[in-house]
DNA sequence: CCCTGATTCGC
DNA sequence: GCGAATCAGG
């Protein structure tokens, strides 16, 4: 694969809006999130903050950092200390990357798989609906944000309230749901034909 | 362990 | 220019 203008134009989109380099990946096909990283590097648009330059000081002629190996000596004593921060409230925090920001930027996360449609209850086989009950108890609550490729997509509870998580168990090599959710999501024409409604 | 981006360097 | 390997971190 190589970078076609259109290839590079999706990938100039999918970054600004914020999507990670795997995703982009996976959206473009035949590369590696290496190869998206490499290409974001090469155009120059790694720095997702193109903010206004408010520093005083670029420091244009920055050394970079010093090798793994093959770097035996340093000629570098002390370039500027000045720009030296205390940061007297030093946050340690594991923040995500598409953070839940005030105003900025905006996630927009719902890539991977579609979710599923909320079956409604009478579309379902008592079996499987209290399968479904049994496994949300064990439901890892996870948020949107949380979600990633082999995490069950499942979604529990009211959108519209705080009371809404997705299911979270690991998900089925290749599917959006873990074994009970798949069991409910993709029912045999078999099971479902001639049930009433 | 899962994931993220950043950087290097042989090709 | 490209991207695997690697680094650094949540």
């Amino acid at each position: 694969m190589s970078w076609t203008d259109e290839r590079v134009e999706t990938l100039k989109r999918m970054w600004a809006e914020g999507q990670s380099a795997s995703a982009i990946a996976k959206e473009l096909g035949g590369v590696t999130r290496n190869a998206v990283i490499g290409k974001v590097h090469r155009l120059g648009l790694s720095n997702r903050n193109d903010e206004a330059e408010a520093k005083p000081a670029p420091a244009p002629a920055a050394e970079k950092k010093p090798e793994k190996k093959s770097a035996p000596a340093k000629p570098e004593p002390a370039p500027q200390p000045a720009a030296a921060k205390p940061d007297p409230a030093p946050v340690k925090e594991e923040a995500p990357q598409p953070a839940f920001t005030p105003a900025p930027r905006r996630p927009i996360v719902p890539a991977g798989q579609p979710l599923p449609p909320q079956p409604s209850a009478n579309e379902i086989s008592p079996e499987a609906l209290a399968s479904v009950r049994e496994v949300e108890k064990k439901a890892r609550k996870l948020s949107l944000m949380e979600l990633t490729e082999r995490t069950c997509k499942w979604p529990i509870g009211d959108p519209a309230t705080d009371k809404f998580w997705f299911c979270g168990l690991p998900s089925q090599p290749g599917k959006p749901y873990c074994e009970a959710h798949v069991g409910v999501a993709f029912q045999p024409m078999s099971s479902r034909r001639d049930r009433r409604r």
